[in-house]
DNA sequence: ACCTCGGATGTTATATTGTTACATTGGCAA
DNA sequence: TTGCCAATGTAACAATATAACATCCGAGGT
């Protein structure tokens, strides 16, 4: 995300935490901005190397207590298959994603399919199953590198 | 699973793995028949500690080895969001799985839904995405659960 | 039967990811 | 101001996973 785009998320980001009430504090903004700013997905041991500098001393429970806060924010997503997190591209309206993972170059690409959520909520509420939080992580390669690879 | 299904599956994945010419020994034997005797996933360290007795001195790599033969050969699928493992319950051709979580039992449901995965494929091809392996895992309650606490 | 080669296992150490527990600070409201 | 609760600091530790190298074992060729 280039430096325009950044702010711009933050800004909103700021916004949409005064409208809850709750406290998008430095550090947790630093956390934000680390992983806006990177296109890829980041570890949490590799977002407290590059917090060093900018915070004092960060620990492990830092970095994690700023990524608990902000995934409950729906501010940014984690990747179970990656352990991994990634700033999240419209962080507008609650939404269920899901990510296409090239295991090539590391991109991911967050879609929103509506659809595909419905279906998946609705296979579930056929046996009786509710569904909180639908995990859809697709590991693959994406255009650029399959381009790459069959030249 | 009961002691009989277990049976079936084990012969089953040995004829699978005679027909591949791939070795089902003794040590892959004893993890996939632990993942089938248990209704809940396993962790792979829980994997070790019930190893104990009928292993001389099992060590992680022993079960992470066993663990990687075995999902190569599609006999148990990993759920990334619990970094736990399941018996596949139904081995005979490969597939894409879904799983339905309870996050209140523990419970595991794998259901083979081959339209939602070609639709999960599709999108992706929409945008030049070359799909490996899709994961999908929904996080919820399970039908029995939800009566329970509806009760 | 013997040899040999590669896959499977043994063993030790270490890397990576995530949590617990408790002390301290800091902002906000009565 | 005071009191409270959320946020942060700090140290230790738990859980998950891999690296590296030695050894064993079994199928296939001779």
């Amino acid at each position: 995300m280039n430096s325009t785009l950044v702010n711009r998320a933050l800004k909103h980001a700021e916004a949409l935490c005064r409208r809850r009430g709750v406290r998008l504090t430095e550090q947790r903004k630093i956390v934000l901005r680390l992983l806006c700013v990177s296109d890829k997905p980041i570890s949490a041991y590799e977002l407290l190397d590059r917090m060093r500098g900018v915070v004092k001393n960060p620990a492990p429970p830092t970095v994690y207590r700023a990524l608990d806060f902000l995934l409950e924010q729906g501010l940014v997503h984690k990747l179970e298959s990656l352990h991994a997190y990634v700033g999240c591209t419209h962080p507008d309206h609650p939404h269920a994603s899901q990510f296409l993972i090239c295991d090539d170059c590391g991109e991911v690409t967050e879609v929103e399919d509506a659809g595909l959520a419905k279906s998946l909520k609705t296979a579930g509420k056929a046996i009786g199953f509710r569904t909180k939080r639908p995990i859809v992580e697709v590991l693959g390669t994406c255009a650029q590198c399959n381009a790459k690879r069959d030249e």
